[in-house]
DNA sequence: AATCCGTTTCCTGTTT
DNA sequence: CAAACAGGAAACGGAT
């Protein structure tokens, strides 16, 4: 290949897939590995609050979404309460975009244990009342009609069987083609203009930890508007169905999981850039973008080819800003992906790697298509 | 300062 | 024969 098309190819791709640093990025890391937290395990309903920050923290992630532009305060709640929210209300504090992303997330995640929960989740006339006072407490800014639908959360979806079908996952149509899913490291990458250009107006006009890096983001203080499982409780068998975590949860301290939620990027593991699995996988989800580096060969399973292996090196040296990269030597990283299963083995096809169990964010599922 | 992690570099040998 | 694959060993640079 000549090596003026090369460096073009290199140009081109590097310039497609990440365009421009932007700093303000990434000033939260929510999860460091980026897997599904242990809320995933846990019907929505029974999420502690620190359950519903990471949960709202891996969709901070995954979709790639400005996370400093977040109101605090609308993230601290519990499962209930958030599970008594309603997809307006959900716009209302986190916008059109993210809001709606994680209200479809919130309605599959409600449908998996819709069948559970149908058999217990029965508030009583009083506890309605409570909570309707609670709700009408919690979002004051809402009349009349809005809270109607807000009850109904509770009482009636849980108890809704997966049949919505356009909440499934159809949220991803109208990111698809310009996210990368979640990523612990947030590296720049196509997405970040997108978000420059959505994450506006809606959150936060007058959040208190906004943008500033001062003294003044104090969580003690924060108000904390909503609380409904400290004041109600639904109803269940006792001992029975009682899907949550085992154990002690993890110590919770009001406020703790907001700090965490805040901290989490600056104490954790702080980003190191992209790692290589990563930076293959997003040359891979965005096959519009790649000029041919590397193809699925079986999407589903997660099989991938590399088509130009010298210059999907060289692209990752440029990223690194190690020009003698060479596929040699990122073939030597990939194999010890290996043992992290991180990607497995594929025999005998030379040049196809496989993604493993302890990889995220190729999936159909989680990119949409 | 010490240590850990995720590579990077080099190398020898094997397989396709 | 060339290009890939396999992994050991050691070095490296960033982060904790």
């Amino acid at each position: 290949m000549a090596s003026s098309e090369l460096s073009l190819i290199l140009n081109n791709a590097n310039a497609n897939l990440y365009p421009e640093p932007q700093p303000h990025l990434s000033m939260i890391n929510f999860n460091s590995n980026t897997m599904a937290g242990s809320w995933d395990q846990v019907n929505p309903q029974m999420w502690t609050r620190q359950n519903v920050l990471e949960w709202i923290g891996f969709h901070v992630e995954e979709s790639r979404f400005d996370a400093s532009l977040l109101n605090m305060n609308y993230c601290n709640m519990d499962g209930l309460t958030l599970c008594a929210t309603s997809k307006e209300t959900l716009m209302g504090m986190f916008g059109q975009r993210f809001g709606g992303r994680l209200h479809q997330n919130l309605e599959s995640l409600k449908a998996r244990y819709a069948n559970d929960l149908s058999e217990n989740t029965v508030l009583s006339e009083s506890e309605l009342d409570i909570l309707e006072n609670i709700l009408h407490d919690s979002f004051p800014f809402m009349h009349g009609p809005n809270l109607g639908p807000l009850l109904e959360t509770v009482v009636v979806q849980s108890s809704i069987p997966t049949d919505n079908s356009e909440t499934k996952y159809s949220y991803f149509d109208e990111y698809t083609n310009q996210l990368t899913p979640e990523s612990d490291h947030g590296y720049d990458s196509l997405t970040e203009s997108f978000q420059s250009s959505h994450a506006g107006s809606f959150l936060n006009p007058s959040s208190p930890e906004s943008s500033s890096s001062s003294s003044d983001s104090d969580p003690e203080n924060s108000e904390i508007p909503f609380s409904i499982s400290s004041k109600i409780t639904v109803k269940q068998e006792p001992g029975k169905n009682q899907k949550r975590g085992r154990g002690r949860p993890p110590k919770p301290r009001d406020n703790e999981g907001y700090e965490h939620f805040i901290q989490s990027k600056k104490s954790k593991h702080a980003p190191r850039g992209t790692h290589l699995w990563e930076f293959i996988r997003d040359i891979l989800i965005h096959p519009e973008q790649n000029q041919g580096l590397m193809k699925w060969e079986d999407r589903r399973d997660g099989v991938f080819k590399f088509l130009k292996s010298e210059a999907v090196a060289q692209l990752w040296g440029q990223k690194k800003k190690n020009s003698s990269m060479t596929y040699e030597k990122l073939s030597r990283a990939m194999r010890y992906y290996y043992k992290r299963e991180i990607l497995e083995r594929v025999d005998g096809r030379r040049l196809v790697y496989k993604f493993g169990k302890n990889s995220t964010g190729w999936r159909v599922e989680e990119t949409g298509y």
